[in-house]
DNA sequence: CGTATCGTTGATCTAGTTCAATAAGCGTGG
DNA sequence: CCACGCTTATTGAACTAGATCAACGATACG
């Protein structure tokens, strides 16, 4: 498909799911924005461990730092079918700053990634498994929202399997069935068949949301 | 200290120990480069959990992303006596390319940060206490040498306590005591007052470093 | 309609937490 | 110089969140 990309500059690709957006270390001359699908930036240990560093939806830029940086450094791939429209670096760099897929809105990607990065380091640091799996949920429900991908009574489809779950919030697969389970049973949440509804996301975000609490005083471990 | 920064543009300001190089949400005008001290920037939730999400070392640019975002996100405290010169906006961008604190180079440190923050979410998520400890000491290594600042047989000045260091690996203090004496005892580091003596770079790697592994298969849970 | 993936459940185990107490450093003022 | 108070380091004992193992049921899909 790198050929393909090549060959069709400034056009849509489609992936497969399973299929490779980018490999480890591969150049790239394009930043990509998905119009269609998921997909997931990880990381793979030999003997198996895998922790999912990025997720992609639809409306984002896959990798808007490959506009600086020329070149990927972990493997992405599509956890669902994809669409995805390849800006090649020299049209957003002859973009005006206000213009869709400008420079500008690329270089905010940048910042939106690694302010999100600050929040999953905190989260995978000190949060419970509940209370990451929440905060997952309500992120999710946000982004798909503002890209207005949530339909009536706050459903969106999330075809992530509780595999793919637990490699983003850093804990087993089995574990992520039973804190589901518990939201269930709470009547937080409904999950079936790659459609989530939330149902109390009031009650979600206060499990899951970091509060402000920038504490003022000296930082020292509680 | 903000009305000092303000005051003094282009010129070094020094911080005392648990002073604020930035507060959560405040403008920033300036990038700070780290001429001497470590700082940490970190996340606070009233229940006193605290997660470090970046440090910040001599040599180090002090957010980087400030000078896209003109805004400090999260507290920022100094870990130790801290001097850092101030590098206003404007003056890094009448730099050339290839100097000293020039565009170029401070977008390279945001890219930097966001690479450095994959490998984190990676450890926190996936890695036991034992390899994230290990990987730490590494990456402080590294970073140390990259400045300059290791002297003979490895040694170099460390001065997080043990409840920094749990607060940037995401496990409790006591357990880094219990992890930080398995390491002593194995022959692999000296730690007092704090220097760091890295006594076997190989194993502690080996321990700690995360295996290039980019498994070119269908990521699955193991 | 068979086969691989995904979800669910129970039982057992363990890495790391929490609590609590003590010891060792270290700066500061008298 | 010493005494005091504060921070940091160390240790043990009890506990728990979450992992692991294993089996089985449900889906989906070619």
């Amino acid at each position: 498909m790198t050929q393909d990309m090549q060959r069709t500059p400034s056009q849509v690709c489609v992936f497969r799911r399973h299929e490779f957006l980018a490999r480890a270390d591969e150049r790239k001359d394009c930043v990509l924005r998905i119009e269609e699908g998921w997909a997931a930036q990880y990381r793979l240990l030999p003997d198996g461990r895998r922790q999912i560093i990025t997720l992609f939806l639809p409306g984002d830029y896959c990798e808007p730092q490959w506009l600086l940086q020329g070149r990927a450094t972990l493997p992405i791939v599509a956890l669902t079918r994809v669409r995805a429209r390849l800006l090649p670096h020299r049209s957003i760099q002859a973009r005006a700053p206000h213009e869709e897929d400008s420079m500008t809105r690329v270089l905010d990607a940048v910042l939106a990634l690694l302010r999100n990065r600050e929040k999953w380091i905190f989260n995978l640091g000190r949060m419970t498994a509940t209370e990451r799996l929440c905060n997952l949920i309500c992120e999710l429900h946000s982004r798909m929202a503002a890209r207005n991908c949530v339909a009536v009574q706050d459903r969106y489809c999330m075809p992530l399997t509780q595999y793919d779950l637990a490699d983003i919030v850093g804990i087993s697969p089995v574990h992520v069935n039973r804190v589901l389970q518990n939201l269930r049973s709470d009547g937080l949440l409904e999950l079936r068949n790659r459609w989530m509804q939330v149902l109390d996301m009031v009650q979600l975000k206060r499990l899951g949301e970091i509060m402000p609490g920038q504490g003022e005083h000296v930082p020292r471990a509680a």
